[in-house]
DNA sequence: CATGTCGATTGACAAAAGTCAATTCGAGCT
DNA sequence: AGCTCGAATTGACTTTTGTCAATCGACATG
């Protein structure tokens, strides 16, 4: 963070007033300038990450169902949002906890790696400022110049800057039009790096895709219906950073998978700390995949995809 | 972290009014209390960690004064408070800013040592109740019971309220009246594995005590004016954890250390993180005796003292 | 069963914080 | 020097928050 000159008073007031316990006119009053200046310099100390004001999320982790997921699944962490309607709106509320409890997961100078999607975007838009030191956000697949506005470049630098971070951006698309070329695209130094630099993080943040005629790769453009109904033909069963899994949570053995550009599967398994976030009821099926793949340590779910999920578990083979 | 039924609201309000940004009107709307109650909730949720409100040190840090102690001595990190008087009271702008700094420095599931003394006392006084989990915290030295309000036990104990971690105290005195007695207690188990234990810290906070007559270990009374003129005589230079050194740092060879119960140095060079809290301008010797004996990795003094610092190590033999 | 006690809760008022149109300041240009 | 434009700052007003004495209600006690 380059410090202009005036950072340094912003800093003094949000010192004085928040740290002191000063009320705005006695900081006013020191620093020589009106309240209505620490008020606006107090509102910059909160937008900037001077002042960090978070909320424990234990609440969401007290809960016997999110212990019984845990459990069941073999999980570090899982947070769930009740039926309760705690949020301002019911849709911000998983994005809002998913926020919280990553941004409680970023250690300084760490170097953390990020999907894109509908979800990510939301979780980005909700995350607070925070005045982390030394962090990297890399992105984890190649991105998709699209009339999106949640562009994958787009949720790395917008989290990066919440983080007062470093945002590593990938350069080149996520899936080409043949195999070959994507396969000379990997070979690149600039994008061999980055692949490479993957496993080297110490945190992940993603969703898995569904697979419904109105889901995000076909929405985005990287696929069409044809291609989709093909895929799942073939066994596909949800989508993880961009690249399509069976139920087994394997690579699906396919042309498009071979025409992408994203993190080798074994990389994102090599990060010890792996949050997975699922908002929507339908991503049941491309959750278990997930699941199986073992992509994840951490979730950030709902308490009724939580309930399936254990009821899913109880009985393995359905009837 | 025990969770009372009560807690659950708490946490909801907390949630509901710093997370999602709703006015206290809105949320006592929501849960169905008045508003009153939930201005009192919230009080209650940052008395309790429940939610955090930190501001940044880095204004204490961006200063070239801080950077050449930093070079001079081959310090980690210094933090340095003005002259210009940002302190509600000045004597509560280093225990401040200390506070602030040390919890900063600690993180889940740490260990970490604390001293005691004047200024340790008023560094917990003025930390944040913080949301840590999985923190412990252990005493450095033996206690002493004394008229004193600021004992080592409760040092150790209001810091571990502080940061909601478990405090170890030290079952022992700090000084015995023989050197066979103190060797012998050293050697029960209980005491012995505390003290092995203060090798296993990641962090630890501490001062460093001056030799004056009106100073701390004369006025706990581990000490007589007669003692003190006497291990002045043999060169010491300043306290550690209640024991002496020289202004080589080194532990100075005589009887009063030798009935010392207390963090052996070799324990407390194995911590990596140790932050050392210097309020009084008198302390300049003794600051100098701990740099030399490599005691600390951080520092949090005045500026006044590190431009004495700085000039003493521009000349380091006077004239 | 009335009564006392204590903590939780509330209504009403006072204090503090947020907001915004108007004004001042200051850099850059003529 | 005088002028222009945009950003920083302020005073005045509105909204939100903090506080506290009064009240409620659960539970224990004579």
């Amino acid at each position: 963070m380059a410090y202009r000159p005036t950072d340094q008073i912003i800093h003094k007031a949000a010192w004085l007033y928040y740290t002191h316990g000063l009320r705005q006119d006695e900081v006013a009053q020191r620093l020589n300038i009106s309240r209505a200046s620490v008020a606006l310099y107090l509102r910059k100390a909160r937008e900037a990450g001077i002042v960090n004001i978070s909320t424990s999320t234990h609440l969401f982790r007290d809960d016997r169902l999110a212990r019984r997921v845990e459990d069941a699944f073999g999980l570090d962490t899982v947070w769930l949002t009740g039926e309760e309607g705690l949020a301002a709106t019911p849709a911000a509320e998983i994005p809002t906890l998913a926020a919280n409890v990553f941004v409680e997961m970023v250690e300084n100078g760490g170097r953390v790696c990020v999907a894109w999607g509908r979800t990510v975007y939301a979780i980005a838009d909700a995350m607070n400022y925070a005045d982390r030191e030394g962090v990297t956000v890399v992105e984890m697949c190649g991105n998709l110049g699209s009339p999106y506005s949640y562009r994958p470049d787009q949720c790395t630098m917008e989290i990066a800057r919440r983080l007062n971070a470093r945002g590593l951006n990938f350069y080149a698309p996520l899936v080409l039009s043949t195999e070959k070329l994507a396969r000379e695209l990997r070979e690149e130094p600039v994008i061999r790096e980055q692949l490479d630099g993957i496993g080297d993080c110490d945190l992940a943040l993603f969703t898995v895709g569904a697979l419904d005629t109105d889901s995000h790769v076909i929405k985005c453009g990287a696929l069409s219906l044809d291609e989709l109904a093909k895929l799942k033909a073939l066994g596909a069963a949800g989508v993880i950073a961009g690249q399509m899994i069976g139920a087994d949570g394997k690579l699906l053995d396919c042309d498009y998978n071979r025409r992408m550009i994203s993190a080798d599967f074994d990389a994102i398994r090599a990060i010890p700390r792996r949050l997975m976030v699922v908002q929507e009821d339908e991503k049941l099926e491309p959750l278990l995949a997930a699941i199986a793949g073992r992509f994840f340590t951490h979730l950030v779910t709902t308490s009724s995809m939580a309930e399936r999920l254990v009821e899913h578990h109880a009985k393995p083979v359905p009837a």
